[in-house]
DNA sequence: TATCGTTATGATATCACAGCATAACGGAAA
DNA sequence: TTTCCGTTATGCTGTGATATCATAACGATA
């Protein structure tokens, strides 16, 4: 027995913000690309492209710099804004595992 | 823009208590019929009724004693293991609404 | 100019879930 | 005794969301 937890943000009963999305974010910003990312988030690029543009859309904020073509085929960086709103939702869940693990301690040792 | 959560407690990867399911508990221990609780719930008698399969199952006892037929048609209560468990779990997830508003009011209040 | 990996999207298959339908039950009333 | 009623219990079917497949466009480099 274990505990979890999910937590985002919503606007208007929408989602615009989520752990997997921010995680989507970072991915892309260790890799360079939505690809990659996508990969390392078991998720098809498709679902992970679908999701940048939601999160864009609903939050009216370009999060996600992409180029086509090139040398590597093409990549993609986060814009400042992103860069800002993972920062801000990082610490806005931090200690938030820490919270519940110890009360499930608490509450469900024994079990 | 507000702040979402939910928790949950797996078992083998599997859901076996999370915040909908104890709060449908609830409602059948208030309502004395899973029929009134699902209703009060906003689902169907049919996904009431499978959840608190899936969570005896899971958990390995006995949550609901239900009574078919009679002057009242029938109707449901909760075992004491079951009121054990809501106990548990709410004191587990207790303040967590609280540690989230404080923290989004922190980093998002602006937004 | 041919190549290659990435972005960007359409089209189709799959699956969890909602909604509908129905049988069994048994105390109460007729 | 027989009918009635609301609840439990469960099968069946439609549907919307998601996963999988396929493909076009792009452009720096070799």
């Amino acid at each position: 027995m274990e505990p979890k937890t999910n937590i985002w943000i919503e606007k208007d009963d929408k989602v615009v913000l989520s752990l997997w999305r921010v995680r989507l974010l970072e991915a892309i910003a260790e890799t360079g690309s939505i690809s990659a990312a996508a990969s390392k988030m078991g998720v098809s690029y498709r679902r992970a492209w679908e999701k940048i543009q939601e999160c864009e859309a609903r939050l009216a904020v370009k999060l996600v710099d992409t180029q086509t073509g090139g040398s590597g085929g093409g990549g993609s960086s986060l814009t400042p804004e992103a860069v800002a709103y993972v920062d801000r939702f990082r610490k806005f869940t931090a200690g938030l595992d820490e919270f519940v693990s110890e009360r499930f301690e608490k509450y469900f040792s024994d079990i």
